[in-house]
DNA sequence: GCAATAGTGTCTCTGAGACACTATGAG
DNA sequence: CTCATAGTGTCTCAGAGACACTATTGC
């Protein structure tokens, strides 16, 4: 049967349909792992991602990824982010929509198409909803100790995807700001580079994003009320120069 | 109503589900408009997109993207597979899913929560196909002709986001080969680049590609059986160098 | 002064960009 | 010879990469 002729007779009642159509949401965010308080020196940071244990069937006790089922009256998209709000309370957070996983059987419950996202979240924008909530089944852990977890469903795959496409994204797009605040020190950003990429090194990079002339713009120097260049000693004894993520995308080739 | 709630107390027939998972899949080719057949020359090409005129409710006369809806026993990748061999007749091709599209009313037929993919085919593999099926509700069209039709459903956001999509990668990844042949020279990729990213413009191509060693990977040289550089002068009357590309695929970043 | 991070000087080599030039080969 | 396309020479300037050096400031 081809599709012609399945539309011109078409009957949704004539044909199997799928028992739900999920989303799931990979929650990513970096940790600042302050070692002593006396010390200013910037916090080592760590990925982690949010996982809920479940209570029940099927893998009861399983960690997996945080989502739910779509209703009829709403986008997958505001699905994940209805999911995100209850249950994180996070809202306004970048989220973006990947894949979809469909192989046959992933589900126990029947013929689930999920439909995967990535939301990248501050901190603290979890912490609070962690205190108020106190149940033992949501919980932030490591990205590496979640990849060696078995996680319930396919999660694992999705889990492992969703660290792909961010790790992508990091060096691809400025979603490095999600992790950033408005105002940050060329460190910090080096910092959450390298904490969501391990393997970005790039010696000179105060140089490469400041005074590149192809890559001007991504980023600028952020001035007080007074027109003066703005510092900050957050991390550091001597003052650092401030930035600000701008609106500028540069477009990528290989063809340069 | 949480997510822990539902699950706890799951039963599929609980829930209104989705009426249907449908692909579909935006096939984008390269058709080559030899203007004369005694000349030697590069042919214009232009990049065109298939469509089919729906035959029935709902949006009967209408063109579309092709697709159908999945079956419970496939994944959606094969399911768009599975589609696209029933109505062009082509297999083996480059396919990848780019998005869903899950607006509430977007069918009225139900709901349905629709997957798209694009394929980049090659000329060749439609032209043997359409020939085959005289069915005169099946053509291609040149992409800004689809732009600026009214399409069934909401094909036509999907067929603008899957331009933007092969836009994207025709400059950051390699796909430009699904549009050449195995060994072609420069001046043919820099021609198919240009067909699907009018505004590319580089005046030294043939440097940037081949000499640079950054760049150096990409591509490589062909040889022939006796170790002699292969040339070819289909489209010149000095003969070129002919390329073929290798599977390094460079890893781009803004921060470089 | 020391420690710790911020940021610069300087040198070399490669590549981008521009544009004129040479090379090849069919008709 | 002419023409169209392939490909090179050459010059300038910007940026990468490396590494040592200076700057700032709390303690």
């Amino acid at each position: 049967m081809n599709d012609a002729s399945s539309r011109s007779t078409y009957d949704a009642s004539n044909y199997r349909t799928p028992d739900g159509a999920p989303s799931d949401i990979v929650i990513f965010t970096i940790v600042s792992k302050s070692k002593e308080q006396g010390k200013k020196a910037l916090p080592a940071r760590e990925l982690q991602v949010l996982l809920i244990q479940r209570k029940s069937w099927p893998f009861e006790g399983c960690w997996a990824l945080p989502g739910g089922f779509c209703h009829e009256d709403e986008s997958m998209e505001s699905c994940a982010r209805r999911e995100l709000l209850e249950e994180t309370g996070v809202q306004d957070v970048h989220m973006e929509y990947f894949n979809v996983y469909s192989k046959p059987g992933r589900d126990p419950r029947g013929w689930m198409i999920s439909h995967a996202f990535v939301a990248l979240v501050e901190e603290q924008q979890l912490l609070g909803r962690k205190a108020a909530d106190d149940a033992a089944d949501v919980r932030l852990f490591p990205v590496e100790a979640a990849l060696s977890m078995e996680l319930a469903f396919d999660h694992s795959v999705i889990l492992r995807d969703a660290l792909g496409k961010v790790r992508e994204n990091m060096l691809t797009t400025t979603i490095a700001k999600q992790f950033l605040p408005q105002e940050f020190a060329i460190s910090e950003l080096y910092q959450v580079i390298q904490t969501v990429v391990p393997d970005f090194q790039e010696q000179n990079f105060i140089r490469k994003i400041t005074s590149t002339k192809s890559r001007k713009g991504i980023i600028e120097e952020v001035y007080d009320e007074r027109g003066e260049r703005k510092h900050s000693n957050r991390y550091s004894q001597r003052a650092a120069q401030l930035y600000a993520f701008t609106d500028y995308a540069p477009r990528l080739s290989i063809y340069s």
